[in-house]
DNA sequence: AGGCATAGTGTTATATTATAACGTATCGAA
DNA sequence: TTCGATACGTTATAATATAACACTATGCCT
């Protein structure tokens, strides 16, 4: 039951972000089993930390807030590292490289390359549906085998631009 | 008289680079003295750095070449920062995000935001032409305002392709 | 020419981001 | 239960990037 799918814009709408939360949650579970992969502790503690918003954190933000929440125990850069590897391979997270950051997935899974278009007034950052289809198709013409794609827009969103006037 | 413009693959084929190198080159002094702008003695050396191939480099690449080839010379890091910062803002190079990398635009002073073809084989980076418009409309759409675009598609390239049969 | 504002450079130190290497613990299958 | 594989913990260090501040060259005004 994969519920509703997300607007691609959802992160730039007012939203019941604590449901949209338990329910990235779940079908990140459900992702592991069906694949037979471990979403252990260490990893589901990563992945919350991304799902409490939709906003890009760094790897050392993650790591703060690992080493906040757990009293006295230590948390080093290499476990948060993996942990966003393994998130990162199954699709269930995504890195910003224009802000060396990681950000959660709103379409859980899917491993192709997702699209972004970043706030850089309010920080906010939307993943966008689908591929790019008409650069795809280019990279094609010129027998280039894509792999992964990167893209990131950065500007104003809709409502930034409203309170700048 | 800006020349042959180049083909967006030309990173890919084979070509008169030396030639190629001084025609940017001379297209980098001729957009700088129209726009008013001093490319010093510093901010040529890093740009030469780069347009002696259409490899990207890293900072600290760029670096060990000023500090190799200048002698006793000791060239510290903000130094290059600051001329690729430079270049950037005048898109006489660009950033490739994704590899924490920098690159010679082929198409230099065109600011707006450019497209790369990667090839994880043999490390080239083609510089394709023009925007992504589908993308760009889907932004306006949602009413986004665009800065700046990164588009980084990673992959084999045609003759990697033919190599690893 | 002299004085001044600005932009560019040099230098030191340090911040930020990421990984190598290696040993231990845990898990699931035989 | 033993074994192999995966994940975790730990230490150290690599790689990338910037802050801060002093000094210098350049262009402009008078
Ligand atoms: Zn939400
Ligand atoms: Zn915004
Ligand atoms: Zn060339
Ligand atoms: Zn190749």
């Amino acid at each position: 039951m994969p519920g509703k799918p997300r607007p691609p814009e959802i992160a730039f709408r007012k939203h019941d972000h604590r449901r949209c939360q338990r329910q990235l949650l779940s079908e990140a579970t459900q992702l592991c089993a069906e694949r037979k992969l471990r979403l252990t502790a260490r990893r589901r503690q990563v992945l919350e930390a991304l799902l409490a918003s939709h906003q890009p954190m760094g790897a050392y933000d993650i790591l703060a807030e690992l080493n906040q929440s757990a009293g006295e125990e230590h948390v080093a850069p290499p476990i948060v590292y993996r942990a966003l590897e393994f998130l990162m391979s199954e699709g269930l997270i995504h890195r910003i490289e224009s802000r060396n950051a990681f950000i959660s997935c709103v379409q859980p899974g899917h491993r192709c390359g997702a699209q972004f278009l970043i706030c850089r007034d309010c920080e906010q950052v939307a993943e966008l549906e689908g591929n790019d289809d008409g650069l795809l198709a280019e990279a094609d013409n010129l027998g280039f085998a894509v792999d992964h794609s990167v893209v990131e827009i950065t500007g104003v969103c809709a409502e930034c631009q409203k309170h700048a006037g």
